[in-house]
DNA sequence: CGGGTACTTGACAATGGTCAAGTGTGGTGG
DNA sequence: CCACCACACTTGACCATTGTCAAGTACCCG
């Protein structure tokens, strides 16, 4: 697929004109990394955005002693590290590749020139850093106000909506990396699972699992406690 | 103050001709609100935001139980409620008064209206809103990678460098809202702060705090945990 | 077939939340 | 001006949830 096709399928460009699409793609640079290579590094000075054509991109925070708290999974479509292009300079967080990765990446000065100019471009950022917003507010009350069964549950029926409601469904992810997606740590979400698969609200073989109890799971990720 | 006065003030509204600021001052709506009270609510359709003139307000998060972690407390000069304008219709969280309060309250559709016009109020916009997913980045590294110690630990040093550097410093919010922005209760607090006390990092009397053991209390902010 | 990684399971420790009771204090009204 | 009430805060005993450490199993890739 050429570039300009690509690009015109991004959501962020959306709306925008053939012209201004070719300005686009006049200043974006394709790049290739391979499973787990590190696109940034927190507090790393930064010259622009991504966007994920293919692959998988986690962002991340690390504690001291090495505990991983993934804050978002992007994948085709999406872009990230767009904070230090308009705040102050510098990434806020991680960026590693979960798989081999197509990305475009988008020099910070050569992109204000664009936005200044294009009203429907500044409103797509705007609105695109508002979902952002969005999901960050979430998470910070699954962490604080759930406990994890809770947050799983939670995270089961997001999926099984996005992938179409169905009651099958098939983790993207490994299990150590939802663990650390959920907040907590493999060990614990091995035992959760474990708990309540047998209590019959799912059943989980490998990476598929199927959803027995939906209405149980609902009001497990309602409550954000696990009874028994 | 004029009102012309007040909104040139406002950083969202920085570096705005003067024709702009009279656009500004038109379509916004001068509000009172008496401490307590209700601004909106989660999941409330939202018509427009805020900004604070004078007073406090802090955005929160409840659980079933009625548990709350406090998202932000915003005061002069700070917007809130944004996020619906460009996102989707409604309110992500709760905003209630901490203080009595005079809010702007600015309509959606005006709004977006002299956004669209103006770039420099886009570009105001989007650096704002940066600064919004740094804090909640932040704020979700404190909460899933750190114990409260360290939390109070981190917030007590940047009360103090907000407050001038000093090692006397005061809590502008009562001890169970710290709590709640720490993502724990007062009681958990209380100990800590007695914990400490005792360590002689810090003395305590009512709201007034003095930093003793500056050194010791960054080495806690930092590895998140309490030794003893 | 071998080796590394992902995952699971068990025993244990500890952080922090719940419940309950008590102390202190500021503000209001008698 | 003082008494009382409401509310913020503290303290104690208890326990649930979750993290740590260690070991073992399963599985995928070369």
């Amino acid at each position: 697929m050429g570039i300009i096709e690509l690009v015109s399928k991004i959501p962020l460009f959306h709306g925008l004109s053939r012209e201004q699409l070719d300005e686009v793609v006049n200043i974006l640079i394709d790049q290739t990394f391979e499973r787990g290579q590190t696109i940034f590094s927190e507090d790393e000075e930064a010259s622009g955005f991504f966007v994920v054509i293919t692959g998988q991109v986690k962002i991340f925070k690390v504690s001291h002693e090495g505990k991983e708290q993934i804050l978002h999974i992007f994948g085709h479509g999406e872009s990230f590290g767009e904070v230090p292009v308009f705040g102050g300079g510098r990434f806020p967080a991680n960026a590693e590749t979960l798989a081999k990765s197509r990305l475009f990446f988008f020099p910070r000065a050569a992109f204000l020139k664009l936005i200044k100019k294009d009203p429907s471009l500044a409103m797509n950022m705007l609105s695109e850093l508002s979902r952002r917003l969005r999901h960050f507010a979430h998470l910070i009350e699954e962490l604080s106000l759930k406990e994890v069964p809770g947050r799983l549950a939670a995270y089961l029926l997001y999926l099984s909506e996005r992938q179409g409601g169905k009651n099958e469904l098939e983790l993207d992810i490994t299990k150590g990396q939802l663990a650390s997606l959920l907040g907590t740590i493999p060990e614990t979400l091995s035992r959760i699972l474990g708990k309540i698969s047998s209590q019959g609200l799912i059943k989980m073989q490998g990476r598929k699992l199927r959803i027995l109890g939906r209405k149980a799971l609902e009001d497990l990720a309602e409550s954000g406690k696990l009874l028994l």
